[in-house]
DNA sequence: AAACGCCGTAAAGAAGCCGTAAAAGCTGAC
DNA sequence: GTCAGCTTTTACGGCTTCTTTACGGCGTTT
């Protein structure tokens, strides 16, 4: 789940891609290129960027068939760059599905504050499971609560990001060094007894029997695992 | 549940609204209008529109104002009018949340795409809550009003924005980070002193009891939660 | 059987965090 | 320019959480 969004830029040009990949870098995008419109599709596919840079000009295709074809499958949004300024022509490709619309010459300035706005626009493409149901306990990630029997339990930091992490993983086995490197940091990857320390208590929170684990299951010498909800 | 667009525009111009309103109107979207910007506020809140076509230059206070009170508890897609065409300008109102940016003279048919690309990029637009009321306590966003028991409360700037902030996400957890970035700037993000005087306050003054508060609840080093709504 | 590795529990000390109060600094209104 | 109100700084007591340390049980290995 990084945080860098990537920005895929179409366009023959060299200057240009050139001019947009260094100004794009500089504000931490990441900035993946292509230089016709079949390239760029093919990109979009792969790298399922947060936003397309795409230019009207293109060698082998026009830019509104690169757009077309991208609005079958993907909401990704679109900034359409272009020389020409006719009206008619922007009126097509928004209404082809383009989000915005600049014309060259444009400001930098202008150009990647339009880049943050329809970033900002979009909604986390990955809508993560916000929520995992196991018998009476609910783990929601989004409010970030947890309920047992509707009761709310109250957890401490780490009691609840070693739960959130098992959560998120439901039914699958999650190593002590994957916890520890997500909740205590890399260098603390051989602490487990933190781990222990720490499950004991969600046991106890959540009453579950040591003994006979019924949420959390222990797989000695390799980690823990949330008992899998009923799909 | 009509499928008929609602469209405010928010100009004082009464030859813009009409060109405005006839332009809309024949493309079957249904047009609120509103001349300053405490008005066009105050639509905003009652009928939450789909679209919000806001001019810079209004009598009453500044188009920016405008567009960072609404945006304080709505994240409806706003399109902004100049006649200046500057680019810091430009930069100004999309980093302030605008969703696009025309400057006049404009040709319709592009206006008309513009606003056709931003409806249709808004799948979800009814997410705002121009007031939030939980127990005694109601904050209503729109207005920037804080009542308890019907009884006005004054809270200073910060105060309020805290509260305004924690009110658009009842029930769920506002990191301390999060408040920080969003009231103090980001720079200020360490200073986590400043929020607990300002909880303080507001618990004070909203009478919660901070030993076992019922609104404002505290997760230790993480953030802070209003009580959720009942639904 | 003893030794070892791993797990779970308990308790105490350390560190960090929260809430309050009050003083100092700043800002906008008049 | 003054003043009031708001914000930031500074200081401190109390509490929660985390870390450290110690110990006993269970299963496997030697």
């Amino acid at each position: 789940m990084s945080d860098v969004k990537r920005i895929l830029v179409i366009d023959d040009e060299a200057a240009i891609r050139k001019f947009l990949r260094i100004s794009l870098a500089s504000q931490n995008y990441q900035v993946i290129e292509a230089e016709s419109g079949e390239g760029g599709l093919e990109q979009a596919a792969l790298n399922g960027p947060d936003l397309v840079i795409l230019d009207i000009g293109l060698p082998d295709q026009d830019g509104h068939a690169v757009l077309t074809r991208l609005r079958e499958w993907s909401p990704v949004p679109v900034l359409m760059l272009s020389v020409r300024a006719g009206e008619g022509e922007k009126v097509r490709a928004l209404d082809a599905g383009a989000n915005d619309y600049v014309t060259k010459p444009f400001g930098v300035q202008e150009l990647l504050a339009r880049v943050r706005a329809l970033l900002r626009a979009s909604p986390a493409p990955n809508a993560a499971l916000s929520a995992v149901e196991v018998d009476g306990l609910r783990v929601d990630l989004a409010y970030r609560q947890v309920t047992l029997n509707e009761m709310p339990i109250a957890l401490t930091r780490k009691e609840y990001a070693v739960l959130a992490m098992l959560a998120a993983h439901a039914g699958r086995l999650v190593t002590q060094q994957q916890l520890l490197r997500e909740v205590w940091g890399p260098t603390h990857v051989e602490h487990t007894h933190y781990l222990r320390i720490v499950v004991g208590r969600l046991r106890q929170k959540l009453g579950d029997d040591p003994a006979a684990p019924a949420l959390i299951m222990t797989e000695v010498g390799v980690g823990y695992r949330l008992k899998a909800p009923l799909a």
